[in-house]
DNA sequence: TAGTGGTCTAGACCACGGT
DNA sequence: CCGTGGTCTAGACCACTAA
């Protein structure tokens, strides 16, 4: 405590995370106020504030003017799920990155697809289908829809080079998105895209992005058997 | 620019983040360093800075002593989930939270478990199956190994009452986790707990924790059907 | 209304890492 | 080496909110 020699705001982090680990300060306690806490760590209010910040981003903490730092009661953890461009996501794990367009048309969307975007059922928008593979084999199935009112530059991409994917992350950035999972069962036609049998369990991300309440796209990224998604938490 | 007359480090975050989005500065390029800035918004390069450093913790800057900020190329984005407390997660979209014990019993572990947690075979450690529910639906079957070693005071808990996860959470603080998410079939077992078919697509999170290396716990939550896992990016 | 966290400032020094 | 971001400080004022 006072005797360490460092007073950085990671050792004021690591100090009082090691104080409710060690359950001396147990959860729904309240910590020493910030200018306390100075005192006792030698340091400035600032970077208690700072450490204390951070830890409450985390999970940790409860902050509330004039009620205090309290110990969070339920620690909810944040995992941070970091969600590269697939082609990134395999070649840092080592493997071969393959990828073939499978189709692309220019039409009106399904109802469905309408609803996510929260566009008009005559929107012009791109369809594409595409298969990413890792090391030859399938990995993602692919099939996308691009509204070309919000982002027309998209025709002119040759989108059996680069996949939808990374273009619009060069070319349309987003202020919004939603992103979900799921598990699904294989179709028919699914399955043989995955090279794999119809009712094998898959995984499902769902992507719908916006800038500003303007749809840019909807995916949805079927993954191959095995796949798993993890985390530090 | 100069007409702003807030210039917090919100208004700062923003304003870059604008930049950013018009394309203004696009992926890659440099843009000013922070005393530049600060001079441009009027303020404080501790206040350019707090925004700068959230926006790369967002993954949008690239930041590196005497390299300069850029703007990311490949913005990767963070999806935040957060992982609460099963009851809570239930109760926060307003249904009702049932909870059902449906077997403890204390020996040693699986192989796996052991692999998982990083124990020796003859772990003195606890079983738990439970089942959640939703409005007196079944909702996720949790099946879970508690190292006895690592969390004594685990054998003396009324796991009628309380969920060994919401108990977990109170007495066993954590250090490290892992967490992962897959699509699996159900079993048959599986299926009759869940009241679903056997074969039908199941939502799979897996976590384990320790406490400084020391293996707390290793749990298999298996959703039910439809279950879908959301986060804003 | 008063106490607590939230933020800004100006200035300083440090640490990393291009050149 | 030396430019750039990373951090610390002391002090100040503000904003929210519990009492």
């Amino acid at each position: 405590m006072s005797a360490s020699e460092q007073t950085n705001w990671q050792s004021v982090h690591d100090e009082v995370l090691r104080r409710i680990h060690t359950r001396e300060w147990k959860p729904g306690d309240q910590i020493p106020k910030e200018v306390e806490l100075a005192e006792q760590l030698g340091c400035a209010r600032a970077t208690v504030n700072r450490a204390l910040r951070e830890l409450a981003a985390e999970g940790f903490l409860d902050r509330r003017r004039k009620a205090g730092t309290r110990v969070a009661t339920h620690p909810v953890r944040r995992a941070k799920l970091d969600i590269p461009v697939i082609r990134l996501e395999i070649e840092g794990r080592g493997q071969k990155y393959g990828y073939g367009l499978l189709l692309t048309e220019r039409r009106t969307p399904t109802p469905e697809i309408c609803a996510n975007l929260g566009v008009s059922a005559k929107s012009d928008m791109l369809h594409i289908s595409s298969l990413h593979l890792a090391d030859g084999k399938p990995y993602m199935f692919e099939e996308r829809w691009v509204s070309i009112d919000t982002v027309p530059e998209i025709v002119d991409a040759d989108l059996s080079k680069i996949s939808a994917n990374e273009w619009l992350v060069l070319h349309a950035p987003y202020t919004k998105g939603d992103i979900s999972f799921s598990a699904v069962l294989a179709s028919e036609l699914e399955a043989k895209i995955l090279r794999t049998h119809a009712g094998a369990p898959l995984f499902l991300m769902e992507r719908t992005t916006w800038e500003n309440d303007a749809g840019i796209t909807s995916a949805r990224l079927l993954f191959a058997p095995g796949y798993r998604m993890h985390s530090a938490i």
